[in-house]
DNA sequence: GGAACTCGCCAC
DNA sequence: AAACGTGGCGAGTTCC
């Protein structure tokens, strides 16, 4: 189903290719003793967690229920055991419908007291067998080699694999550390990443083309997330710099705007602002619940505002969500539904960097697929122009790695200055003279590590 | 004993 | 009218 409508597409995929076969065969150091030593140190940990939880009535139960057969990594155990023999009603079942879910949001609403731990448990496990030993297993002679393909996904992204370096947690402070300090720079060098600020945001702008949104892009003082803030959250004033406000916006950021452009609705929406990020409970919506804010509590706040239960709560973000999409991006909305019908009548969508997505989609992914792919696209087309300069400048420095929206260079601290200044204007200058449908200027954000200093220690650069 | 599947979780 | 996009991968499980 891949399709390359113009001979620049072909040539793209086929360019980037060859540098993300450099990239590759180039590698990625890790520091194999300390996963060695961090892997036995995790162990450890999860013995003691594993020895203090078996006298626990959880883990009895679960013992006598299978026998020499248990196993504490088991889902299906575990959801047999809660809802099969302790008779709890399962708040939520799994995609399938085959059992109860049993997964960390589900576990946490039970509110037994053991599971916590087991939860901890888990993510333990987490780092250790799906990082620092795949970081292990896949090293040859201290550096990883991760292949990135061109050719796997339905929108045109790339992906990564042997071992995934797109997935290296860094939202968990303590998942992250862990595992990032395993990767270092070649010695002497430094790590640094580039990634494109909002780039899919951006590039959905060139296809729908809403005047609002347009601005939103060029204008540093408008700000979206905070808005949608103060309407989510009912707010007379907001300011930047308050700690509440800081959570509020990125609660609307990452509850509202996000799922929005991905498709979800309300319903959704009002869900997780309400339980995941203002700390309430669905069912019940009383006084002193929830986030603490300066005069008192979330729920208070509501009240006060004349919002007395979730039913009301929801009742409000449908208002808000219809007001984002009539008043705010009305010509967003518009271009969802005109592409929608496109694909409907011709099967079919040509993407703005020369790509056809085709196949059946359901309307979310006809309308999300294009913007992913064209957004990946400027990644991959400066990530090959500043390979093929490295080369013919013979760099010291080194592309070794991409994230979908961001670059990592390994860099040779004499060449730190000019290799920032020139990945800053393939990114942001000439990729806009050669693709002139990039209607909005790009943008990029550096972070940077120390000379011979893990990836756990990366810190935001001015790139000025 | 391997292939294919489910479930869960990490990233953008 | 319907309702969150894209991946990789580990462990468990089931099927052949």
């Amino acid at each position: 189903m891949m399709q390359a409508t113009t001979k620049e597409a072909y040539e793209l995929l086929h360019k980037g290719v060859l540098s993300f076969g450099r990239a590759g065969v180039m590698g990625i150091r890790i520091d194999v003793e300390y996963c060695k030593r961090k892997k036995a140190h995790l162990t450890r940990k999860i013995d003691r967690l594993e020895k203090q939880l078996s006298d626990s009535e959880l883990f009895k139960e679960w013992r006598k229920a299978y026998g020499a057969s248990t196993n504490f990594n088991s889902g299906t155990q575990l959801a047999h055991l809660l809802y099969d023999l302790r008779g709890v009603v399962p708040p939520k079942l799994t995609s399938s419908e085959k059992q109860g879910s049993t997964d960390e949001k589900t576990l946490s609403q039970l509110g037994i007291p053991e599971i916590q731990d087991l939860l901890k448990i888990k993510q333990l496990k987490k780092i250790r067998d799906t990082y620092l030993e795949a970081f292990a297993r896949e090293q040859i002679g201290g550096y990883i080699h991760p292949f990135s393909n061109l050719h796997t996904t339905v929108t045109y992204r790339s992906s990564v694999d042997h071992p995934n370096f797109q997935n290296i947690p860094i939202r968990d402070e303590e998942a992250m550390k862990i595992c990032r300090r395993a990767v270092f720079p070649r010695p002497g060098h430094q790590l640094v990443e580039l990634d494109y600020s909002r780039i899919e945001v951006k590039v959905a702008s060139c296809y729908h083309k809403d005047p609002n949104m347009i601005a939103e892009m060029k204008d540093p003082s408008l700000d979206m997330h905070l808005d949608m803030a103060k309407e989510l959250f009912l707010l007379q004033s907001i300011n930047k710099k308050d700690p509440i406000h800081k959570t509020l916006r990125n609660a609307a950021k990452s509850g509202f705007v996000f799922p929005q452009f991905y498709g979800d609705y309300y319903v959704h929406c009002a869900d997780g602002l309400a339980c995941q990020w203002g700390g309430l409970s669905k069912k019940k919506w009383r006084r002193g619940e929830g986030l603490k804010m300066p005069l008192g509590y979330l729920s208070d706040h509501f009240i006060m505002n004349g919002i007395n239960s979730y039913a009301e709560f929801e009742e409000h973000v449908r208002k808000v969500e219809e007001k984002f999409w009539n008043v705010r991006f009305p010509v967003y909305r518009d271009w969802k539904e005109e592409w929608w019908e496109l694909y409907q009548k011709t099967g079919c969508l040509d993407m703005l960097t020369g790509f056809r997505c085709g196949g059946v989609m359901r309307k979310n992914e006809a309308i999300n697929r294009p913007i992913q792919g064209s957004a990946f696209h400027c990644l991959l087309w400066s990530f090959i122009e500043i390979d093929e300069l490295s080369l013919k400048e013979d760099w010291g420095s080194r592309l070794v790695g991409q994230i979908h929206d961001a670059i990592l260079l390994d860099v040779l601290p004499k060449e730190f200055d000019y290799t920032l200044e020139t990945a800053q204007r393939i990114m942001c200058e000439a990729l806009p003279k050669a693709w002139p449908w990039i209607i909005v200027p790009l943008e990029v954000e550096a972070d940077v590590c120390g000379v011979d200093q893990p990836w756990s220690t990366k810190e935001a650069y001015n790139l000025g």
